[in-house]
DNA sequence: TCCGGAAACATGTGATCACAATCGGCCGGC
DNA sequence: GCCGGCCGATTGTGATCACATGTTTCCGGA
């Protein structure tokens, strides 16, 4: 078994299928699924100790949201990456990000230039420590605080459907932490939110998101194209 | 009642929720649901002769596209338009669809020009003969066949969740259609398909997606604004 | 040793039912 | 006349079950 999901047992007010939803959504987001490797309802449902219903419920919201794919036998898995995907990922994300990140521009008040950095000095902290998982679940948290603001109704679930699709495969491959680091983008948006300049601001966020892309590991990359010309079989990792 | 289905009866070899979601796509798409007024699950599934599973399933994946707005009673309808959402979805139409027109334009051959000038000329017709629905169905087919190519699998949903939230707002409120065409847009996309401009083509999509909006009817944007400002009570096309 | 087929198993889909929460209308009281 | 609380009807949620499809396993034959 791949991976052991950390049992919703947090009896929130939500439903149970919302439960179950951020459980999974939490799971994939981690890498902690092996693309291409089937998730079955009822596994999941004796994982979390739920039936099958909300299980169902909450793999068919993934799949709407493209964090899961549905395969030709109608049943469910994390969606390998492909060259092109990632692709047409960096382009949406780049399309998507600076332009949620200029119309947040107006609505950021201090309080919210706090939070962000607040959120960046964790960053910082999970980095010099290494830690890889904290340091990704908080860049996705600044990134999300930034546009927020405004209460954007349109622009986040695109983008959270972006990192849902990103986040698993970046979780996976990504190398060296740190190393690429040479300049610090968030650094760079929290100066141009203070002087409230939108055109820098949209520099740092696009510049922030190509780091991203070449923070991934160039063996990992590789392994990719290699794949991709021979879709027949699958690398190393993605056997058990 | 407000809406009759075209109970799903097409016994395709898809599951019968893919069926109930079909037809309540193009239902919401045709704006046959009245913003606010509760979809129950029971009623759908009454009207298209289904049991309520297939129903449920159907209505969270809308819901999960953003077709459909989870009210607090966890019940589901279409969500009222807000000014801040039509500025929104239009910003996101215009950051989404240029690009995925010209990462489009390299993948165009001659087959699908050939398709996109027979789809316009369609539209054409449409235009001349009134026929509203028709025209915007095929103005979306003109669209998506255009961004097709290339076979993009991220932008792809993106663009249609946008037009899953824009389309039965439009088709509510669009006015005299054919007055705004004093400038045929697609003709323009279709040139600069010839001519491998993306420039051209980017300005094409741009204007196209601009005429559109401009085409909203203005005492229907009006009283949108005057609701936005006293959101108590819906005027008057939000009753039976 | 390798291949093919059949049986046992696992899985997704859809139906039906129970139940708690919510909504609607009705009535009584202020 | 208007408001508040009560009761019945409606609704979403979750559980369990039946069934068709697809998958794996195992065994016999070449």
């Amino acid at each position: 078994m791949p991976v052991t999901l950390p049992a919703a047992e947090r009896t929130a007010g939500a439903t149970l299928h919302e439960q179950v939803y951020q459980s999974l959504r939490g799971a994939i987001m981690c890498g902690r699924f092996v693309p291409g490797r089937a998730l079955t309802i009822r596994g999941v449902a004796a994982m979390l100790g739920t039936s099958l219903m909300p299980v169902r419920e909450a793999l068919r919201r993934l799949v709407a949201e493209r964090a899961l794919e549905l395969l030709a036998n109608r049943r469910v898995s994390v969606p390998h990456m492909t060259p092109a995907r990632l692709d047409e990922l960096c382009a949406a994300r780049l399309a998507l990000e600076p332009l949620a990140a200029v119309r947040a521009l107006p609505h950021v008040d201090g309080t919210r230039l706090a939070e962000l950095r607040q959120i960046d000095a964790g960053i910082d902290a999970a980095l010099a420590a290494g830690e890889v998982e904290r340091y990704l679940q908080l860049n996705q948290l600044f990134h999300l605080t930034l546009y927020r603001a405004g209460e954007p109704q349109v622009l986040i679930p695109l983008i959270e459907s972006l990192w849902l699709q990103f986040g698993p495969f970046m979780r996976a491959t990504i190398g060296r932490i740190g190393a690429s680091y040479v300049l610090d983008r968030h650094v760079e948006a929290l100066a141009a939110l203070e002087r409230r300049d939108p055109l820098a601001l949209r520099l740092a966020i696009e510049s922030d998101i190509r780091d991203g892309m070449g923070s991934l590991s160039h063996e990992e990359l590789l392994r990719l194209y290699r794949d991709a010309a021979a879709p027949a079989e699958r690398s190393a990792s993605a056997r058990e």
